[in-house]
DNA sequence: ATTATATTTGAACATATGTTCAAGTGTTTA
DNA sequence: TAAACACTTGAACATATGTTCAAATATAAT
């Protein structure tokens, strides 16, 4: 049986408009790129956290206090936002300070929250 | 046992700070609100989609033909295209011909690709 | 040294998401 | 009318994601 059972039956029905679309597609890796920075925008706690950030460099206490969330939610969101080069942070003490560190995602975090509020 | 056992034990670092961040902090529905529209984007399907959608109408065939994809994996995708108001449809004979419906959302996918362009 | 504080981490859990498969709708062609 | 075609839909399935809880790390204060 065929994986791809689906997909060979399949028929274009513009052969034209389908050949000339497919010469500039996306890669997968350029679509997979591009759906992973915006995964990152895709979820609350860390659009509050980017727009928390946007305004003040903040350690996790103070950043779960202002969410109304746990220090370990905070941190593990904090750990994908620093996998991805989003924030970067500064010990101090015991404290461990968090600022923003990406202005493309600010851009199209700004470009975003312009969407929803017009 | 309190729900929010660890929330309420969060003690602000920066009073000050917590609070000017807390007033100007995005609503649950404005962040809820703004997530969602990234979580269009957020995958690699949707992105190929609205990428192909972008040069030139087509019909779901097409579309699955140029994705390399089934038909009924594209039609799923193009039902929450079509409920998030991002494509509109057009029905011809037996045909429903797609094509994008929100400037916004190409906005904010320009400057995605823009990003990881750079 | 012991205790308290700030944060991180891993496992468990529930929920959300995307694709497949099979069956359905509606339109056209034979 | 029957068969073919283009598409949609619902259920099942596997995978991904976000939060909680408990435990671990690391630094500071007593």
């Amino acid at each position: 049986m065929n994986k791809h059972h689906d997909v060979c039956e399949v028929r274009s029905v513009d052969k034209k408009k389908v050949r000339s679309v497919m010469k500039s597609m996306l890669t997968d890796h350029e679509a997979i790129n591009l759906s992973e920075t915006f995964s990152v925008l895709a979820d609350p706690t860390r659009t509050k956290i980017i727009y928390a950030l946007s305004s003040e460099e903040l350690c996790v206490c103070d950043i779960a206090g202002i969410l109304g969330m746990s220090v370990s939610a905070i941190s593990h969101q904090l750990r994908i936002l620093r996998n991805m080069r989003i924030v970067k942070f500064r010990k101090e003490a015991k404290m461990v300070y968090y600022s923003l560190d990406d202005e493309h995602i600010s851009r199209l975090f700004n470009e975003g929250l312009k969407h929803i509020r017009e």
